[in-house]
DNA sequence: CTGGATTATTTCTATTTCGAAAGAATTACG
DNA sequence: CGTAATTCTTTCGAAATAGAAATAATCCAG
């Protein structure tokens, strides 16, 4: 194969050879040998050590700095990587009065992070706008030609739509129904990749975070809202029109109190962090941030401590009843109520076990639902939005 | 390849040349063209063709009666499905008080079908002696030798561990711990394959029924419980102890009734056919059974229809959380309350839209969601129990 | 420090699979 | 009718892949 076609790997999604499979294992994981790129392809290793010696000869690949982490007896294994100078990948986390940026080399590794501040209910093609200017300086800056940049990756805070429309549901209301890859295309000039914020942190914890090899997971997200992903067999679940994993929207209470969504007596009225930090925030005579309600229950103040707890008993609830939908081998806890960890976590499991189906004790070690805290709780669906360019998920354009 | 080896494709799971892969599409799809087959495997149209050369030379597969159905312009494909000769596949059902067998081809034609009845709560010894003494009697009947039987399908009226193991939540409270592949493998001394009823009837309407060729679908049940399954990517979601799917046991009020599983407020309490029934019954002056119920409803009755209609509107608030959590494309209604057809459908799609994220007139038609009755709504988890065979899904040993 | 055990990687050849082109069976249309 | 258009199927040489065996790099035990 001839060296153009070969660094045009990682542009082609549909290419079906070896060096094409090394090529996408390689973006999906980062540094991996050679043993366990044979593994995750099913091919042969003879196969791949042909198609290794190929793309090392094209440049596309480099011998990464051997993780030897795990070094047994025999002889150790030489991890491979996307040669950092294949191509960058941006990604963009559009939330409530800000865009974040970041970008990262193919080979996993950030190149840089930037935050630009917009107004409340900024308009969309105010942001794209500025996350044209943005990204253009700061690749600039970063020594990153334009046209060696893949991909740029979405991050937004509401469903999305397969077709890249945002859905009337999402949290800043002036973007219903805009089409994120028109809207984002003819600006920025490259393919355009889009999911939404959870689904976003699904898949940073996938390839850098706590759900790295995991092929089933269901990840719950407790924050000013309540949300979620749900993968099963390594893929997201995106849903017919992008709103599967809204957890924060399931009916507890259809005479309940009107939610924002239209419907109401959603999980989101009672489970997300709101209630408690009202009422923190009254007790303390002057409005507490988020950051501030968890530090002080992870420091110990009972009554933070007791609201948090609170939460977690409605939240472990919704928790429950996914719990006897997916019964999931494990679910991750994101979102910033997630920083509280075990003061957190506690009454969660609990209110869990009691809500659901399969009970903890009846089952055998290996069919139990673990429950643990993410790696990136603090919304890091930007990580995310870098890893769908990635793994190619979500493409619009 | 030898004949003999061509001939044993059917059990070996692992293979994986084409003809092998030609093998598990034939045996997963009943009657196929080669144009399909190639699509289904992603393999060459050419590679195909030496595969179907070499297994009609081993008399392994058969040119189908050619389903001119869609005859359009062009030469017409051949169908192609396995030699019926080539082994048989067997199901059984465990219910509450009877167990039903079955036997089909692998061409997908049932052979015979027979029920056995058991007294109430009956010990699994006695299931697996009244199976085995059945089965080999039925197959010596029709004429089908032990031996070419490739294995045994059993559908399970309540949660089955992946390993084979009956959760506690199962129906039938004598059945509670026991391992499925243990019980009946060495009696029955073929391969034993494995899963719950709702899993089974999703697996018959993707194999027979109404999600033919669809790959993400929910199925949920209405009868005198409340169940379901989940399919994704084409596969059903097992969960990691084999309860993914129990909608019936989502706790809508946790300060609600008891249920059998040992929680409060589950949706089978409100959802299930039993409370109308139970009124009905009182307003007949004598015990209703569920299929006179469903009969006076699609009749017209008006209080029964009302009765349904009730029924229907708290099933769809179940149904409008996995709406929520899912965003499915498709949803079967499958139980004996959809024999009440429209009767049932148009409330429970009523409720459907009230309680669910996604709202139908805001989404452009290919992502809105299809709400349909399934094809088997009455109990054909034994169809699904023979498909487990055929499509080697569930395997115990 | 040396030889055996263990695991990783490459080489080489046989086999499998692919792609292009030819051939076959049918409908559409003049 | 006959020819063109369309679609399915097979053939055959080229390319990709797998499997077995050889080679390489390490640990471990004595």
């Amino acid at each position: 194969m001839s060296r153009d076609e070969l660094q045009s790997l990682l542009d082609d999604v549909n290419a079906d050879h070896a060096e094409a499979r090394v090529v996408r294992v390689l973006s999906e994981r980062g540094a991996v040998s050679a043993n366990e790129i044979a593994r995750a392809t099913g091919l042969a290793r003879s196969t791949i050590s042909q198609a290794l010696a190929e793309l090392r000869g094209a440049d596309v690949i480099v011998e990464a700095a051997s993780a030897d982490l795990a070094r047994g007896v025999g002889r150790p294994a030489a991890s491979f990587a996307l040669n950092p100078r294949a191509g960058t990948c941006l990604g963009l986390h559009l939330s409530l009065d800000e865009i974040k940026l970041i970008a990262a080399d193919v080979s996993h590794s950030v190149i840089f992070e930037k935050n630009v501040a917009l107004g409340r209910d900024y308009a969309p093609a105010e942001a794209v706008e500025a996350a044209r200017v943005a990204l253009r300086e700061s690749c600039r800056e970063a020594g990153v030609a334009w046209s060696s940049v893949i991909g740029v990756g979405l991050s937004f805070s509401g469903p999305v739509a397969p077709d890249g429309r945002v859905q009337r549901a999402s949290i800043i209301p002036t973007w219903a129904g805009v089409n994120l890859g028109e809207a984002f295309g003819p600006a920025l000039e490259r393919p355009i990749f889009a999911d939404n914020e959870s689904n976003c942190s699904a898949i940073a914890e996938m390839t850098w975070g706590a759900a790295i090899g995991v092929e089933d997971f269901v990840l719950f997200k407790i924050d000013i809202g309540v949300g979620g992903a749900i993968v099963a067999n390594g893929r997201v679940l995106t849903g017919i029109a992008g709103a599967g994993g809204e957890f924060g929207h399931m009916t507890l209470d259809p005479q309940g109190e009107l939610c924002r969504c239209g419907n109401r007596g959603c999980l989101e009225l009672t489970a997300s962090l709101n209630p408690a930090i009202s009422v923190a925030s009254r007790l303390a005579g002057r409005p507490l941030g988020v950051d501030e309600f968890i530090e002080r229950a992870a420091a110990g103040d009972v009554g933070c401590r007791r609201l948090l707890a609170d939460t977690a008993e409605r939240a472990g609830r919704g928790l429950g009843m996914i719990g006897a939908i997916l019964n999931p081998g494990l679910i991750l806890i994101g979102g910033r109520a997630a920083l509280a960890g075990e003061a957190l976590l506690r009454p969660l499991i609990a209110s869990y076990e009691r809500h659901t189906l399969i009970k903890r004790e009846e089952t055998p070690p290996a069919q139990r639902v673990r429950i643990e805290i993410a790696k990136y709780p603090r919304n890091h669906a930007l990580l995310g939005a870098v890893a769908l360019v990635l793994r190619r998920h979500g493409r619009l354009s």
